[in-house]
DNA sequence: GACAAGCACTTGTCTATACAAGATGAATTT
DNA sequence: AAATTCATCTTGTATAGACAAGTGCTTGTC
């Protein structure tokens, strides 16, 4: 059986080899957002195994926010990259209609290569250290700044992230169509601070006004590989809203 | 088969009931925190069902954080409430060991049933209304006051909550023990304000201090039926976090 | 005593099958 | 034309087995 894969000495079991084909099919745009995934009894086919076994694969794909199963009808996908932690921007001070806010990324710094950045995850990390790929983003919606992001990602393996372009402006989809990274877990750490001087002149929000910081540790699918993340949230016209399951 | 439930008209799947009698009896304090639940072989036995639909039960359970599985040894108790959306504390001004802190809840008010708070959930909540049942909380860590939260659940189905007391002084674990309502999902909108006077009393913090803020909707077992509840969090001693997955 | 083999127990993966139940569109009846 | 039935697609639930692999205890050997 699985006429595929004779011949490759390969460790992972049949359910896992069919979720990451399908996923990658997903990253790749094959079957974009809302889209119908072939049905059980078709992978069944496909990969010429039990019907337990791709429901096997399938759940871990719901379980990863990749697709959503509908009794009678198919699996759908939900969305092309993971969700996880993903924070959205809702509008509080014009509930007015559902007009989507229009979201843009913009570079503060271009990309670095610097050492561990000490005591700003003391209480997250043990030992890290070494060089990490720094970016440094300001997020914002409708043209008003309302998020400032540093994210750190161990250099050691992803050297060629320097001299490529991130696909879609994304670091985490970029991890994982490129290098097979995926956020399984997260970890944060949440307090109200004052602006400083450098957040007021970034997020344009009064000296000392009150802002949303966030620590987060992104753990990976790759055993011992933590992306960090310190978020600076200007919340008086965009509140930060997120849903957990 | 299924001797237990013969005679009974129940809607409800196998694996379902076998989960939810296992959770009740996590619950109940049989297994405690840690501890071995029967394995698998065991409740294919005691529920006169196949293994597959005992792991399909265990699996229910894993997803909701109650147990965590060890290949070879067994189905351990994680913990002995679920931790959907659970605030842990983790003092950060004191990082020394891991001395745990001891957390305490003081009744701002004896709790009461108020009509639905208009304007507070907005933009969380479509036409809320009648007559909630609602408490006003102080979570203390080492006797220092960290979390004000205001709890809101819709009285219908509920009026006998007014004359008993809570299991566990604790509201979640009182709803999934007497009531089977167990929280599914979580929608929650974060920002950092300033603290008023309400805020400075009783979190003990100066006028004007940054606080958290959080709105929050649990999305229940039972279709329609959603607790809210909204978080003031003084977070210069504590900080706030959380894991999710 | 130290080590290795074997055994019993656990969860993990997998097969092949069956019927239930939701969704949908075509064929049939009214 | 409208309504109903039916066939056929989907996912959901369930059975009864099989072997693999991790863990720990017992037993036997050196």
């Amino acid at each position: 059986m699985n006429l595929l894969f004779l011949g490759m000495t390969n460790p992972k079991p049949h359910y896992s080899i069919i979720s990451e084909f399908v996923k990658k099919q997903i990253h790749e745009g094959l079957y974009p957002k809302g889209s119908l995934i072939p049905s059980e009894n078709d992978l069944c086919i496909q990969f010429d195994t039990s019907r337990m076994t791709v429901r096997q694969a399938l759940n871990e794909l719901v379980k990863e926010g990749f697709i959503e199963r509908k009794h009678g009808k198919g699996s759908f996908v939900k969305s092309e990259r993971q969700s996880l932690g993903l924070l959205s921007f809702k509008g509080f001070s014009e509930v007015v209609g559902s007009a989507d806010h229009e979201v843009k990324t913009l570079m503060v710094e271009p990309p670095a290569i610097l050492p561990w950045p000490q005591g700003v995850f003391e209480s997250m990390s043990r030992a890290e250290s070494g060089e990490y790929f720094t970016l440094k983003r300001l997020r914002c919606a409708d043209d008003a700044p309302v998020m400032l992001e540093y994210t750190y990602l161990p250099i050691e393996g992803f050297e060629s992230l320097l001299s490529s372009d991130l696909v879609d402006g994304s670091l985490f989809k970029t991890l994982s169509v490129k290098f097979g990274v995926d956020m399984r877990n997260l970890e944060q750490c949440l307090r109200a601070i004052q602006a400083d001087t450098t957040h007021s002149k970034l997020l344009k929000c009064p000296l000392g006004s009150p802002i949303l910081a966030i620590e987060r540790k992104y753990i990976t699918n790759q055993t011992g590989l933590f992306v960090y993340s310190k978020l600076y949230c200007y919340t008086d016209h965009y509140s930060i809203s997120n849903i957990l399951n």
